[in-house]
DNA sequence: GATTACTAGACGAGTGGTCATATTTTTGGT
DNA sequence: ACCAAAAATATGACCACTCGTCTAGTAATC
């Protein structure tokens, strides 16, 4: 009805084509001209909703996260199942949504940003740096909870521990690109089941 | 003396020059403008020792691999100390490495292009996982000594541990990019060291 | 009629790549 | 030892194109 929300519907339409156009080409390779005509809106429109290309991706990952990446904590704060059980869901899950994305080519948004423009542009890193620390505590928490209760093993600090599998997540998803397979990401779900969790 | 030489010379000059680009600022984000102004050769000359940028990308990862990568094979290969010593002197010797270059921002060029490139270059990924799966092999082998020496455990098939290790590395120097620390790779070798040769 | 929302198209800079021409180096016949 | 023909290399202007950005204007709303 108002035209902020008329704005936000059309900005968030922007967002949303940009998103996957940054997830799957990567920032240098996705152009502003791609954007729009992916979104079908004039190029001049581009800046009269956003300040620039970097304003324009810094949102994005905002996006991605609250969309792509929360939505999983779900599964972290179901108190019906064990701590560990919840962490073991929590990985499947990921594991599972990072296979269905087109044949396990597109990685991570954040990552695959982090990557090429952390050194670059301080206001995408800080940006992407500040949103991986929620997700990290969140997984912590749990395996604190975890560890409390007995369920894994307490020899391990859980931010070590947080850090590390998330990590080898990462690095999975590189070689998942350079291999053209997906064994890199079973695998370390192999290893966070077997030797990391226990 | 013969013309292959002095050809060789200066192409090198250029893929020594370009690679430092390359690894630090990515493909996309290094212009061949800026590689022969850093070499101080005219623009023409590029084009006359390679066919094409992604021609000289491909170069740039074989130098990368035979002069960064390949030389800590030696460590591998040393036979005065047992496998597990060497594995243990390899992760070290390559954390130290990497925390040298610049600050701990650049990583790995081949993760980096890997990242980057290999969705939009078949040429580009078949090299890096021509190169990396070298070093896989490599690394599996002293592995596998040590395991047939008892020195860590068989549970685990050494092809999925080094992949693993690998993984780990590589997301490590993501997140140390994102976060502007060193704390990421030093967790992981102290997670191989206490939790994955062992 | 004034104010706000939106957009077309142009801007300058930069891209990877080409090419005609110029210079150097090598070659082989004398 | 010399020199001309030939092959190798050097050079920077130039091409067609794309980039991110912005201004000057139109369309919509109050």
């Amino acid at each position: 009805m108002q035209k902020t929300s008329k704005h936000e519907i059309k900005s968030d339409y922007l967002l949303e084509k940009g998103m996957e156009l940054l997830w799957s080409k990567g920032y240098n390779a996705t152009s502003v001209n791609d954007i729009v005509l992916a979104a079908g809106v004039p190029k001049g429109s581009f800046y009269f909703y956003f300040d620039s290309k970097e304003d324009f991706a810094v949102k994005a990952i905002d996006k991605y996260f609250s969309e792509v990446v929360t939505p999983a904590f779900d599964i972290l704060d179901d108190r019906n199942t064990s701590p560990k059980e919840r962490l073991f869901a929590f990985y499947e899950y990921r594991v599972k949504v990072l296979k269905e994305e087109m044949d396990c080519k597109m990685g991570c948004l954040a990552s695959n940003l982090g990557n090429e423009m952390a050194e670059h542009s301080e206001v995408i890193r800080k940006k992407i740096a500040e949103k991986e620390h929620g997700v990290y505590h969140k997984i912590i928490d749990v395996i604190q909870e975890a560890q409390s209760a007995g369920e894994i093993g307490s020899s391990i600090n859980a931010t070590d521990l947080v850090t590390f599998m998330e990590d080898a997540g990462k690095g999975a998803m590189i070689t998942m690109k350079e291999q053209n397979s997906a064994y890199p990401i079973d695998n370390v779900l192999n290893m966070i089941r077997k030797v990391l969790l226990k």
